[in-house]
DNA sequence: TAAAAACATGTAATTAATTACATGTTTTTC
DNA sequence: GAAAAACATGTAATTAATTACATGTTTTTA
């Protein structure tokens, strides 16, 4: 079954905003730092989605000025959109992640291990998972130093300790086949 | 970054005829099995991108008939099919995996390790991977038996691994904060 | 032998997502 | 003080993907 689409993103957006009042471009961050791991989403369906959920009654916004006159929204949950969102984390999630891997499916089209693209393609990738997990690890150090940070963001935790050890396998399991 | 969407459909589907002729409905199986850990797409997505990918002039079809009537058309690779599939494998693949995992989303919006919905949240998923686990595992031993047959299909051994090692990896970081 | 499951192929409607277009402000860096 | 980078918000066009609609055959199972 791998994973529908039922639009997942209101609930991440709901999730990000119960944490705090943001505008869409801060949501739009959020995508590409600590949530981009295990969902994306573009500034492009970020915008239209808040619009929606204002409508629906979920959110509101307020406006704010920066400056001179650089308008901002902030945005956050109405009571509706809160229990929108508690009832999603509480029900049952029964359908297992999806990837795309592109290169993977390179890997399959490789019929021996003597293939000569097959170790270039290999040392590629590592480079890659290496930088990507060098950078994962960063990010942790910085965002928590300590015990008292991992308690007061505990699922930004999980999911950053979630995102090193997969990116560490893929590294170890690239090494494993690597000459 | 992560993963744009240029038409990898098609390749992924060059190297599924490459290894074989096959019909529309076997490309679909192979995404719901072997490639599916890696790739999705359903039949609805593939009958219309054989249809495209013809035109273009990559691939052809055979009628052949089963039984008394059922025609089936077997897709296979022409010259410019198969350069092209040669020209996508040797090319850089720079770009990570993407993945949506809903589960991991939610845990982001846990907010101590505390938190009663935690640890049911954490069961749930360890059952379900833990089942795809050794799904996968009782895969391996029967399209792998010996070395041989690891040989005749070297990278379809290769991800079916991968596939493993990272199923292994979830289970076993879900147990890590079981309690 | 009837029913169910699997095989087989398509299209239509809708939703999701990407890429490109479009504009302007504020802050930081050189 | 100029330029670049980052902040900020949108829409339009296109492509990708899902879900639903639609139909029929063959094989397996009860």
């Amino acid at each position: 079954m791998i994973i529908g689409q039922r639009n997942r993103l209101q609930y991440i957006i709901l999730g990000l905003l119960n944490q705090r009042p943001q505008t869409g471009y801060d949501l739009a961050k959020a995508f590409e730092n600590e949530i981009g791991e295990f969902w994306q989403a573009q500034h492009s369906q970020i915008y239209p989605m808040l619009k929606r959920m204002e409508t629906s009654g979920d959110i509101t916004h307020e406006d704010t000025v920066t400056g001179e006159k650089l308008a901002k929204k902030q945005y956050s949950l109405t009571p509706a959109g809160h229990d929108k969102l508690v009832a999603w984390v509480s029900e049952p999630s029964p359908e297992l992640s999806a990837t795309k891997d592109e290169f993977i499916l390179k890997l399959y089209f490789i019929k021996t291990a003597a293939d000569p693209r097959l170790q270039p393609m290999l040392q590629e990738q590592a480079a890659l998972h290496r930088a990507q997990l060098a950078h994962l690890k960063q990010r942790r150090e910085t965002v928590f130093p300590d015990q008292a940070a991992i308690n007061q963001a505990y699922g930004h935790y999980l999911i950053l300790d979630h995102a090193i050890g997969r990116e560490q396998y893929y590294v170890d399991w690239l090494e494993k086949f690597l000459r």
